[in-house]
DNA sequence: ATGAAAGCGCTAACAT
DNA sequence: ATGTTAGCGCTTTCAT
């Protein structure tokens, strides 16, 4: 900057301001100085600009997945795009971050360090406790995952329990009554999806039989092993909901192997409405979650929660797309 | 740090030796220091002590994806993690962003405004000769995708040549003679693996219907439209050749509803390898890329980049993993 | 409308 | 082994 004021016979004052585009600089000096700049590929060094400032213009994501896995499921990806997108259209930088196993500190610490304006969780795992922790310290954040009793944090998701309940009632209409939960109840979202499941067979008076909830893990290899348990043992089961589009198409591949018509015999519902469930065969009826606003929702709250705001939660709806797994 | 220092009776000299963890000073003050800054929930600002060593220690990211789509295809991801997990191992961060339409001048502004040491390209779509410009110019940087012709970045990617090859010559080792390619050639990696498709026909002697390729861009919604006018036009194929997963994926589901037997009728093969491929019913043979080593490779080569070090390519091995598909 | 000067928080000579 | 000092590149009072 010195070296462009110097050539612009001004001082650097003056060639800040008028990159910045002060008013304060008339208009043709400001744009003499604009373009001497671009002419010599000069850009301001945002990391001193922002020291000076005192302000980072960068927001923290942090990928709480418990496995590889997690992390290649489609749905994870699309709220990361749309958080880029979000981000980089107010002009901010997005550092991305996977949380190490035990290094749960490094969340804080990206605050502390001055790094980051503040953090964009995504997922909660075990760490309900931590993140309360955090945000009770007062590092500014917002969490996407489920809508846990008890959190201090601020929340973006979908209607977990709802969705499960669509998708069971879903399910219960077609007039299936055998009703099989796949999902990893350990895992917030998951959990509400069952408790939703749970509703609308209380409602429809069915009575829930605990040997079909299948406790799997999002990307677990065995399905095909449990679907073969499952037929092998006469467990008669008329319908699954599963907790994810991954697995609802992992069991019918499963299913088909076994010659098991679907909806015919078994019908099939999913979660999240990934892109290939419209191309799979059968269709897969889903539950969908919009993604292109989860984005927008946690770098809101997250901003309330910069700017100290009372803590807020955002519901997004969520909504049975129905197609030919359960028809 | 100037509180610390005041605290602990020192100099900030000394407190910043301490908690780099300098050897020239004595244990004893270390600890002492490093445990008065974590009771205050210190940290150092790590914009500051970038400015002032003149590194940023952080890494950009740039994905070129030609829509939304793109960036939900799962592979995409896999590369994604294994980067991120990389360059945190190395206590380095990553600057994520999505590169808007027309804003090309982006990536050149994340380095000379000094907010990264370089960048990771994912992706070339139609920029290859942006990109010869700005490694002409030295700005540092890595690229995923098709090994060009005449490019003077430093390339890692998948041997698509052999991929296409590997794929299309296990569909005529089973007999099939009427190979249909399905894959957007515009774009760089599945215009070698269509070089590779070709190499393979030719190779055996068959004569390549132009009718049976099928520029098809990854996440188009019209898969099912289009394998229909093939069937009703009687353009007759024993076996389809696609470039990703979620299209094989796709086209098996469109197959299937037409009650298309495969892989009795048609053979099919993709490529990606996605988690989902083994699940599927038939379970997909497809062609696997190595994203682990992704990661690991791109980091390598942006850093010798960056260290000025001639460039040079890295080729990750392809392997045809083969699924009832195409049996 | 512009410049001089201070200082954001830190590190690294240099000095002792 | 520790302190003093300068300065990374910028923005912003304050003064003119």
């Amino acid at each position: 900057m010195i070296d462009i004021a110097r050539m612009a016979g001004v001082s650097t004052s003056t060639v800040s301001r008028a990159l910045s585009g002060s008013s304060l600089i008339p208009e043709a000096t400001r744009n003499r100085i604009t373009e001497l700049a671009r002419s010599l590929h000069y850009r301001v060094n945002v990391g001193a600009a922002n020291l000076r400032k005192g302000d980072q213009q960068t927001i923290g994501v942090v990928l709480l997945s418990d496995s590889t896995q997690m992390i290649s499921d489609p749905f994870v990806l699309g709220i990361l795009g749309s958080l880029t997108d979000t981000v980089n259209d107010l002009g901010m930088n997005l550092l991305l971050t996977r949380l190490q196993e035990n290094r749960e500190d490094q969340m804080r610490s990206m605050v502390e360090s001055g790094q980051v304006n503040g953090l964009v969780v995504i997922g909660q795992l075990s760490l309900h406790d931590h993140l309360n922790e955090l945000a009770q310290q007062g590092i500014p954040m917002a969490v996407w995952g489920a809508n846990l009793e008890g959190a201090s944090y601020p929340v973006v998701g979908g209607d977990n329990l709802r969705g499960g309940y669509l998708a069971t009632r879903h399910l219960i209409e077609k007039g299936c009554r055998r009703i099989a939960f796949f999902g990893d109840t350990s895992h917030p979202e998951a959990g509400l999806r069952f408790q939703g499941y749970t509703q609308a067979l209380q409602e429809a008076g069915i009575e829930a039989d605990p040997r079909l909830r299948q406790h799997y893990l999002f990307g677990d290899a065995r399905i095909r092993e449990t679907i073969e348990g499952w037929l092998n043992q006469h467990l008669d089961f008329d319908a699954i909901f599963a907790c994810s589009d991954v697995t609802a198409i992992s069991l019918m591949g499963a299913l088909r192997e076994r010659g098991v018509p679907i909806p015919g015999q078994v019908r099939v519902v999913g979660y999240d409405d990934i892109l290939l469930s419209m191309h799979v065969h059968p269709t897969l009826t889903t539950v969908r979650q919009p993604i292109e606003q989860a984005g927008r929702a946690l770098v809101a709250l997250l901003f309330e929660s910069i700017a100290g705001a009372p803590r807020r939660n955002i519901v997004l709806p969520t909504e049975l797309i129905v197609r030919d797994s359960s028809l």
